[in-house]
DNA sequence: TATATTAATAACCGTCCGGTCATTAATTGA
DNA sequence: TCAATTAATGACCGGACGGTTATTAATATA
């Protein structure tokens, strides 16, 4: 099993150069042991990560984990919180100044999607949370009103933004959302599970997925007096 | 946390009768232990599932499960064997005769599946092993060419049927096929995680969701002469 | 009933892990 | 320079788990 690369939503040095055993560094360690944190559950998942490897991973012993996080669970909120939440407002205004039309919009919130989390650590931490989620009903109910609940929101108005001005016809709107998140959440449940050992006939390259879903389901979604 | 009622893939009773300890029943015990097995896996996923309480659901001692076992994941492969595999090929055969339209037939294919995977307990071997690929990739290869590949090629065959009689556009085979796949994967992950600390608002239902995704999808597959 | 066979058991082994705590040493400031 | 403070350590605890094996007892056979 490789390790990852490390994945510093900061512009912290993953490891940091060897100082004399024993430096006193409070302010320092917690960012480092987020790093360390979200790297490792991004590969292993949460259970199966070990809070030793953490510590060890941002150059702590075990113990001094423990007095910056008071368990491996809120260990795991701080990393959401940190790598995760926030994100949406910045979408938000995006949202309300864009002025294309409202397909372009559905496209153009798919492919960012793809980059901003698709394609980073983030999504890994979705995953991971749908993962384990049965086994940690905690980290889920934190996880539904921490970031799927805003997301939510977020396309919500993108769709309704579009029957308002008669681009869409008129859809029952909570099944359309589902039906914008649900090719998001196979891609990266498909890229961090099955992707590895798929056959090279069956690899799928991101955006052209996106592409054609966001192409077909368009197709549905347009009134028939738009343009095609 | 409480417990998954039985789901038992044949007609066996979950809890044998109580018969005199240390009951011989040599024929007995692998069906038994599979059923066990099964519904443990489905509740808490392949590491979380001790070997213990599938044998003690299964009323019999842990030594005994590695007498008809070999090790856990052989005991995992067996109960995909016994509940998954094979599901395909009377799916292939109904494919060969069907004579009505080929956007009949993706629908047929998307309810289909929902009635005989997604809403059985089949659906959580699929969640189990999308979760845990990655920390268990020999059962995640096995999965691979055990389930996914038979389906993948149903799939296409499905729509090649459509293109070949100029009822869809053309368009690119692989990544339609996994348009159709994203939605039942996301369906069954969702059912399997967020569903269940999801509040009210954002409950979906199952068919409903199909149908929506179904007909958005058709909207962008058939060809501009195809009757809407 | 006596004996051989083998299904079933339960104690056991080695390992691992989240979390604690007494100890150690780097820093502060008097 | 010499306490006093506190960041950091690592040995340790309790419990769990996959897998093994010597032992026990249910059955078949004669």
């Amino acid at each position: 099993m490789s390790a990852l690369p490390p994945q510093s939503a900061h512009d912290r040095s993953d490891e940091a150069e060897p100082r004399h055993r024993r430096s006193r560094r409070k302010e320092a360690r917690p960012g480092e042991l987020l790093d360390a944190a979200l790297a490792l559950f991004v590969e292993k998942g949460f259970a199966a990560t070990r809070v030793e490897e953490v510590a060890a991973r941002a150059g702590v012993s075990k113990g001094t984990l423990f007095i910056y996080f008071p368990s491996k669970e809120e260990l795991f909120k701080a990393v959401v919180r940190e790598n995760i939440s926030g994100r949406f407002t910045a979408w938000g205004e995006e949202l309300e100044t864009y002025t294309d039309s409202s397909a372009e919009l559905v496209r153009y919130c798919m492919h960012s999607w793809w980059e901003q989390i698709g394609m980073s650590a983030a999504s890994g931490i979705t995953k991971l949370v749908m993962s384990e989620a049965g086994m940690f009903p905690e980290i889920a109910a934190f996880y539904q009103q921490e970031v799927i609940e805003p997301g939510h929101d977020l396309l919500r108005k993108v769709l309704q933004r579009g029957i308002a001005s008669g681009e869409f016809r008129p859809m029952p709107i909570e099944y359309a959302v589902y039906s914008l998140i649900a090719p998001m959440i196979f891609l990266l449940m498909w890229k961090h599970s099955m992707a590895p050992c798929c056959p090279p006939s069956q690899q799928l390259d991101p955006v052209t997925f996106i592409d054609t879903q966001v192409s077909l389901l368009l197709g549905g979604m347009l009134a028939p007096s738009a343009p095609r």
